[in-house]
DNA sequence: CACGGAGTTCCACAATATGGAACGATGCCC
DNA sequence: GGGCATCGTTCCATATTGTGGAACTCCGTG
């Protein structure tokens, strides 16, 4: 989220949105006052959005509460299908599965999350979830914080400035702290999240850049913590970081 | 969708969604030109309205032309995981696969298609290929057919009247012997699509209704011709409609 | 080099979205 | 059971916001 695109003009719009975003998996479901004083809207307002939203199929409505409507199911697994990124990285991805064994997935920033966008799964019973389309915090995550690591410093800031919750012992929640590993990831070209997120549960990543030298995505593997010994996980890292350096250098034939 | 509320005083929100609508499997990429002429929006207008959908993240632009953004994969999949409806649906469809052994789904109307929300594999190798997420049209599908067959009569002529592309020698592509046929599938119970979406693939399906006598989902099961003759099909039929019914009725302990 | 067509910026105008006020329903508490 | 709070909803005058024409800038082409 380099580029924070001011919008012109707009405001209907991006409020409307807005309220799309407002629904959470922890709220799935949202009254109209909820929905217009979280935005900051006024009652009147919001309920003249939603009646548009809803119209649209956007959102639906039962027993006076708001949710997520099917339309919006059926716009995600366009956007999914039809995603070139996940194509051209999909290969990849079976390959370190093949080679490592382990829960492997492609992850991009959205907003101030990381998004699975894909994901293979490993050969053990035991290992990730791969909900595809989950989103979870940057700070917590190999992946969050290897595409932060390649970010312009202001954006990192910005991303580590507003609070920093604590899922386990491990996570790290001051900004100082992270923006210094941050650096370290920077040299080293892979992050590691060891138990960060959740109890032995242990993730790499790598990023890969776009056609500029700008943040595209980012390759992770990660399982149980008993299979990631110190010596493993630095084996991984270097297959991981020589991954998506190839991933970086395929755009050079097309790009500009 | 029976009614058709009319949004009032909300174009740009309208239009902005439109725009996001505009985006089909078959083009996943389009211009500005495209997009505003698509839409009948000026140039303008369709511009600016692109940069706060871009500036929201829903949509992205790469070397000139639009697709969807990231943001939309994330939207979709916190639909798809907050849906009541599939969670409550997901024992029954899990029962109906493992009773039948063939692949199972759960669908609803969305817009002028049936989308596929939820599914089980069956037992089989060979067998529908189950992409949730994706939608098809509502005349050749066996959901599509019960679905609408519980629609009121002018939704149903609304949908069946705008133009019912072939896609195998079975489809029927005539409105009125499709009507002719909602009604036979309302006094049987349940419908079938016997290669009428693809050679080969055979589908039944029947639907059940909401607190309400509205229609709210459908259970289909499906696979290879093979493996359906006829008397199987009035097995499944009558099995997917006693499901179907046990679903409408189990709004009534809680519902008005 | 002139042309057509792409995306983009600018701006005056009025159509459109805004939010205050007021209403009907529902639920809660005294 | 009456009154009070809170919810969703409708209406409407207002000016803020979105609209689209005109004009500009890049391309790639004939």
């Amino acid at each position: 989220m380099d580029r924070i695109e001011a919008p012109a003009g707009t405001q209907a719009v991006v409020r409307a949105l807005r309220l799309l975003r407002a629904f959470t998996p922890a709220q799935p479901e949202l009254s109209l006052a909820q929905l217009s004083t979280s935005q900051g809207l006024k009652k009147t307002t919001a309920y003249r959005l939603l009646l548009a939203l809803e119209s649209e199929g956007l959102v639906e409505r039962s027993a006076g509460t708001y949710h997520l409507g099917p339309e919006v199911i059926a716009l995600g697994s366009q956007a999914l299908l039809t995603s070139d990124l996940r194509l051209r990285v999909r290969p990849t991805l079976e390959r370190i599965a093949a080679q490592t064994g382990e829960a492997t997935t492609l992850e991009v920033l959205v907003g101030d999350h990381v998004l699975i966008l894909d994901g293979v799964r490993g050969r053990h019973v035991v290992s990730a979830s791969l909900e595809i389309g989950v989103h979870w915090p940057v700070h917590a995550t190999s992946t969050g914080k290897c595409l932060v690591a390649r970010l312009p410093e202001t954006s990192q800031r910005r991303l580590l400035e507003l609070g920093l919750p604590s899922f386990t012992e491990q996570t790290v929640t001051d900004p100082d702290l992270l923006l210094g590993e941050l650096e370290a990831i920077r040299s080293r070209g892979f992050a590691v999240a060891n138990q960060e997120l959740e109890p032995d549960y242990v993730a790499i990543a790598a990023a890969f850049g776009g056609p500029m030298r700008d943040v595209e995505g980012a390759l992770s593997v990660g399982g149980p913590v008993s299979r990631f010994p110190e010596q493993r996980i630095e084996v991984l890292g270097k297959l991981l970081r020589l991954e998506a350096e190839r991933l970086s250098r395929s755009h050079l034939r097309v790009g500009a």
